[in-house]
DNA sequence: ACGAGCGCCTGTCGGC
DNA sequence: TGCCGACAGGCGCTCG
């Protein structure tokens, strides 16, 4: 699933729960169930099974797209990659395809680690800082002020689009909501980021913004087989419109691939060379 | 420093 | 129908 707002949803409905399942805070790990040993990227398999028993679950917070369960003495963290997702379930509900790692709670209930692809990773950790080390700016944050991501970008000399997509030059972006942010500030993915006018760049950041935030409150975007309730596919205006008209001068979108992903763009809104709207 | 290519995985879709 | 390649919301690695 996820970006920084997919991610953020799960966060969100994790911690206070809803009518039927109950809130993740303040639940206690009784077992843990491994179905897919690489899931655990460390401590090794058996000590993580064994240190997360009898751990009560405190809070939950996100890092760009890493999701951190703290827990009285340690935290658990995930990346869900491609197709992870985190549900909580009853326990007597039987496992199912592609269940990779469940935490069994005194509760009657358990949070279920699902992943198709197998690409997901969790890590248990007395210092998050080892695994989140080197990950980027968090584009919500207002200490990220237009003058310092100018900067950032002034000191780059890449394409725009694969640089905001590095996690270690931003955190939180990928794949749908950097085209949906390059087209609202109207920049071609394949511009360097050097070349990006001040203006430029604020506008950027603003656009990032705005996409993110419209991202949450349409509590991400559901895809293909993975559907959470989440709205924003309806409100893409490149990504997945290849042929399709721009929704602001009528235009075909383009594909074109970009450090090896696809990437949509409108052709007049999204110029090569330049500055406009 | 940057970008291309590939590996990691499973599933779906379109073309022949 | 069956097969085969392209593609999918990510990221780490090597190589030039």
């Amino acid at each position: 699933m996820p970006e920084l707002p997919e991610v953020e949803t799960i966060r969100r409905g994790l911690i206070s729960g809803n009518g039927e399942i109950p809130p993740l805070l303040h639940q206690r790990i009784t077992s843990v169930d491994l179905f897919w040993r690489k899931t655990v990227a460390s401590p090794d398999p058996l000590q993580f099974i064994q240190e997360l028993k009898g751990c009560e679950i405190i809070d939950l917070s996100r890092r760009g797209k890493f999701l951190l369960i703290n827990l009285d003495r340690e935290t658990l963290i995930f990346h869900l990659r491609m197709s992870g997702d985190l549900r909580m379930q009853p326990a007597g509900e039987p496992t199912q395809q592609h269940d990779r790692l469940q935490l069994n709670f005194n509760s009657g209930w358990k949070l279920v680690f699902n992943d198709t692809r197998k690409f997901g990773r969790a890590w248990l950790t007395e210092d998050p800082q080892k695994v989140l080390s080197g990950i980027g700016p968090e584009p919500l944050d207002s200490d990220l002020t237009p003058d310092k991501f100018y900067a950032m970008l002034q000191v780059r000399s890449r394409q725009i689009k694969p640089l905001l997509m590095d996690q270690r030059f931003l955190a939180g972006l990928g794949n749908i909501y950097t085209d949906e942010a390059l087209f609202s500030a109207g920049i071609h993915p394949l511009r360097r980021s050097d070349t990006l006018t001040q203006p430029e760049a604020e506008r950027l950041l603003a656009a990032i913004r705005e996409v993110l935030q419209k991202g949450i409150l349409a509590k991400g975007a559901s895809i293909d087989w993975v559907y959470r309730g989440g709205d924003f596919q309806n409100h893409f205006q490149v990504y997945k419109r290849t042929g399709s008209p721009c929704l602001r001068c009528g235009t075909p979108i383009q594909r074109i691939v970009v450090g090896q992903r696809s990437t949509h763009f409108c052709p007049v809104c999204q110029p090569q060379g330049g500055s406009h709207v």
